[in-house]
DNA sequence: GACTATTGGTTCGTATGCAAAGGAGTTTAA
DNA sequence: TTAAACTCCTTTGCATACGAACCAATAGTC
């Protein structure tokens, strides 16, 4: 009786945090090689789409919270990846630049994400696909 | 330039970390006046459906590891939510039971569940509902 | 019946997540 | 221009998550 999920009540909350279980334990999979979390790797996303953005900034484009972010940030500096420039004009602020060794694998680290999102809807029709992703932004964008 | 989401690519990865975010983020609100976590919650819903269930059976059925579920379980022993009773036959196993106290609220708390649920989808259409979650399902499902 | 493989549960180490509070710096407004 | 308000970031506390190592107990095998 108690074997499979067949049983799982029509419960979108579970729904939603098993699926976002299997992708995160599929894309840390992915990322192990590498020595980055997944966290870490969306930061430096972040950061390489807007190189020198603080903390600030990141924590609004990604939706994490500040505390999050310090230690991701911190670990991704320690693991040297990326930088701090404290800003000239405003003492409170660190500015957020991706490392050499980070360049070096750019490219390579964003295909290892692409490679892993196909991945993760390969079974799914391409009408499915596009459905899946506009009803997920749709429900965490409202409001 | 670095306003809002609509910048953020196409990654199926973040909109589910993101979607779960705030789903979660809703629960955890409607569940705090009773002073239980979504995961002590799941697990406690876990066991109503199925009394008496080992740890081991819980982590099946909710596909949780069984180092997560231990602190959990933990937690709602201390929060006199459930009891432990050592199983007769086998010396390793501890059959978990809801408490009178849980019981005593048992609709009210899964009541609360539903309606967040209602709460979480109410911007989709009828069709969106069933084929958010028939998407989602078949995701964590296979394989 | 003794040895080995498995299973149930806990503990440890590391990494999120987030509320709340604190320290330092900046801006606003009286 | 100086006190209040606000912002940036860190720290603390608590609750997941999960791999890995472990102990106790049971099952399987010869």
């Amino acid at each position: 009786m108690n074997n499979l999920p067949g049983n799982i009540p029509d419960c979108t909350f579970f729904f939603l945090a098993k699926a976002h279980q299997k992708a995160h334990g599929l894309l840390k999979q992915k990322l192990a090689p590498y020595g980055l979390t997944n966290m870490q790797h969306l930061i430096l996303e972040g950061i390489w789409y807007q190189e020198g953005a603080t903390a600030a900034e990141l924590s609004k484009l990604l939706i994490l919270d500040k505390a999050t972010l310090s230690g991701i940030i911190d670990r991704l500096d320690e693991g040297g990846w990326i930088k701090k420039q404290p800003d000239k004009a405003d003492k409170r602020v660190l500015r957020l630049y991706p490392s050499d060794k980070a360049n070096g694998i750019k490219e390579e680290l964003i295909e290892v994400r692409k490679k892993g999102n196909d991945f993760l809807l390969a079974d799914f029709t391409m009408e499915e696909k596009i459905l899946f992703k506009r009803l997920l932004r749709s429900l965490f964008l409202t409001d």
